[in-house]
DNA sequence: AGCTACTCCTGGTAGC
DNA sequence: TGCTACCAGGAGTAGC
């Protein structure tokens, strides 16, 4: 699923065929994707140049500008099968095309969504279509110690800790489990019972993680994520849990477990990631 | 504060 | 072969 790897590669691959462009025309055949009013959202759009592409979590945010001024952008959430594609209008746009804006070059950007989650917006300002974010986990801003401190001052299994975008931004199903794994914490570990060494080790684990997904291009598992050039990334390849269950752990060979916390399929080698110590006092026994 | 359950969706697949 | 039932999953929301 789009992750903060996958949302990177789109923006990196996308930017140069829209950055510059400007949006003559618009057709949003499923409306909830443009939040319901595709005249509304072709009024907001419409005669604007796209200035920039950045990303901010899992979202894309496209600048816009009219006559020479700022004004407004479209911020973009992929959720679980989005996907930006720019091609000739001729080219056969597939029965899950949610949306398509013409570009001044005669092209089309085309949102495509199977499961109709994704979500292209047109805002004043991108703040307010981002929820809450905790900081970007590959910015300075998400410190080692910084990340020790937030995790004394929380209770919550490291799983859903990990996963909520206000704790840290961008993170996901496949790259927390990832990140887990390779600092050697159990996703039901207590965020303030992780040890100094232990969260430096889990800081550490998720800017590599990240890094290294990216420099692949993200990962494709099944037929959802692809780049903007219709290529898989390659990540998947080096999935050392995810998707993993029943496989021998690469490290020690042990059975990779799936267990599901909080609604999530998560993934552990049992050995690697030792489980919590039972209840901080033991339970006494009535008599 | 933080948990669970539920919602939105549909292609793929397990089971019969 | 063909049918049904269930599953995945990001994020928001409701209820406790």
């Amino acid at each position: 699923m789009p992750e903060l790897p996958e949302v990177e590669t789109v923006a990196r691959l996308l930017a140069p065929d829209v950055v510059g462009r400007e949006i003559r025309a618009v057709r949003a055949p499923w409306k909830p994707t443009v939040g319901g009013s595709p005249a509304a959202f072709g009024k907001a759009v419409v005669g604007r140049r796209v200035t920039g592409l950045w990303r901010r979590a899992k979202y894309l945010v496209f600048d816009l500008e009219r006559a020479g001024a700022a004004d407004g952008c479209l911020v973009a959430h992929l959720r679980m099968s989005g996907r930006f594609h720019v091609e000739e209008p001729s080219a056969d746009c597939g029965p899950w095309c949610r949306l398509a804006l013409t570009l001044d070059d005669g092209r089309e950007l085309r949102f495509v969504d199977v499961r109709k989650f994704g979500r292209v917006l047109a805002a004043r300002r991108p703040e307010d279509v981002f929820g809450v974010l905790g900081p970007e986990p590959l910015s300075d801003a998400f410190a080692p110690e910084l990340l020790l401190e937030e995790l004394r001052a929380k209770r919550r299994h490291l799983k859903p800790l990990l996963l909520d975008q206000s704790f840290v931004a961008g993170l996901g199903n496949i790259y927390v489990d990832e990140s887990l794994f390779q600092a050697g914490l159990h996703p039901l570990v207590h965020a303030n019972r992780v040890s100094a060494a232990k969260a430096h080790a889990l800081h550490a684990a998720i800017q590599g993680t990240l890094r290294a997904a990216i420099e692949r291009e993200g990962s494709s598992f099944d037929t959802f994520y692809r780049t903007p050039n219709g290529q898989p990334g390659a990540y998947q390849e080096q999935f050392l849990v995810y998707g993993r269950g029943g496989e021998p752990c690469r490290r020690c060979g042990t059975k990779i477990r799936r267990l599901v916390v909080g609604q999530r399929g998560t993934h552990i080698c049992p050995r690697c990631q030792p489980p919590p110590r039972g209840p901080a006092r033991p339970v006494l026994r009535a008599r």
